[in-house]
DNA sequence: AGTAACTGGGTACGCCGTACGCAAGTAGTT
DNA sequence: AACTACTTGCGTACGGCGTACCCAGTTACT
């Protein structure tokens, strides 16, 4: 019976017990270097020659730190949470808006982590270190562990769907190539056939507005931000009061 | 100057004054089985070469039908929309609840969706007939169309997120082969080791809780959604009322 | 009958992730 | 000091990917 490899989350391998050389990278500067690369040029330009290049080391050198590429963006999703500097809050509520603000800030600081489903690999240390901070905002208040997950999913949640929303169509166009204005010319045709259809009626108020917009973004994700509080606030307050 | 070739979204595509012999297969029918190829193998599994074989055809024939694979994607992410019958709703509030269901059962139906930003892309048919149905729900109830927007946006992002999250880790395990049982055994080292530092009492009392978990999946959701619907209750009793 | 516009699809190119193996370097043992 | 065990960096090579290019065959218009 062979027994299929099973590997651990990266931050679990263990330590060599060091004979050979010394290593001449190490996972902190190659997570650096990637990091680098996809923040300038996308997930997709993140390639391990491309990698390799950037440190100036041999493309299967990476292979003696690293089980795959997929460890790279580990190390990367949780080493760039180190930039979040975890502060001490009031109550909730502003604990959580400081939640909300920080991580829309971080994922337009590193926009490949929309790529990433939760956008981190939860285990690493910056990012457990995260998680005791944001579960603690909403400690104490008589929720359960499962409701008090939740409150905090429902605004990270929030946070990754609305800056998703808002870095999409530009990260979509960059692959393609095209400008805005390249895709509104090329479309305008088709578009303007289907208001001049009339069925629909929604899609022209939406582009009609779009030109005038009464919200610029920011307005609108606090708008939603508060939607959610909320809604977080009816059982907060129900449970404490 | 050379003019860099930019193309339009694939539904505005004009029709071929038809000379030469008729196309030998349909989007439709390349749609459908990118479509089965991905439900069952997920979105890496269709490639160009693998859906050319499923439906009998050489692998450049295809590009006689879209201009890449990303046509493909967008395609498939309109068409699986045909599934979803647009329900009348009673009021605002059971008209969101619908449409969370819904897409949640969509999404669940359809993996591949998680991958994609928004889940769709926004210009086929079907995604314009429910844009314009879930738009109507939030209509006459003195909202602006920015605040509608946001209202549909928070529900469609709860949804994604939630289901994301219901879906990644399995999707993650499949990519690497492994079972939830070869993670469990293979990182409980490291979990312990987490655990006994004291460092880390919030996932402690994750971790414990969800082995015996207070809420099933859809239990959760549940929760989760009417938190979401109480914020939009606010803003649209505020404005009608 | 001739030609223009289409079709399906084979071949080939440049990219990707990574398995394998080798020479060189270092620490522990004798 | 010599040997051995184990490390290191990394070149080569393989299979698979998306797709540019080309050509032969088919159809409709002139």
């Amino acid at each position: 019976m062979g027994e299929s490899k099973v590997e651990a989350v990266i931050w679990a391998r263990e330590p060599k017990p060091a004979r050979g050389p010394q290593p001449a990278y190490s996972l902190d500067q190659i997570s650096d270097a990637a990091i680098r690369i996809a923040d300038s040029d996308g997930l997709d330009a993140l390639t391990m020659r491309r990698l390799a290049a950037e440190i100036g080391a041999g493309v299967m050198s990476l292979y003696r730190y690293v089980s795959g590429r997929t460890d790279i963006i580990d190390l990367m999703s949780d080493r760039v949470l180190r930039e979040i500097e975890l502060k001490p809050y009031e109550d909730w509520r502003s604990g959580l808006q400081w939640l909300a603000q920080t991580t829309r800030e971080h994922i337009h600081r590193h926009p490949w982590l929309v790529h990433l489903p939760g956008n981190a690999a939860p285990f690493g240390p910056h990012g457990l270190a995260l998680t005791e901070h944001v579960m603690g905002i909403m400690d104490g208040l008589g929720l359960n562990i499962d409701e008090m997950m939740t409150s905090v999913g429902l605004v990270s949640g929030y946070v990754s769907s609305s800056v998703q929303s808002e870095i999409a169509t530009r990260e979509r166009l960059r692959q393609v190539g095209m400008t805005m204005e390249d895709w509104m010319r090329v479309n305008a045709p088709y578009i303007r056939k289907l208001l001049d259809s009339g069925k629909y009626p929604m899609m022209e108020r939406i582009i009609i507005d779009a030109r005038w917009p009464h919200m610029d973004p920011e307005e609108a994700f606090d708008y939603g931000l508060q939607r959610v509080l909320s809604g977080i606030a009816a059982t907060v307050e129900g449970s404490s009061g």
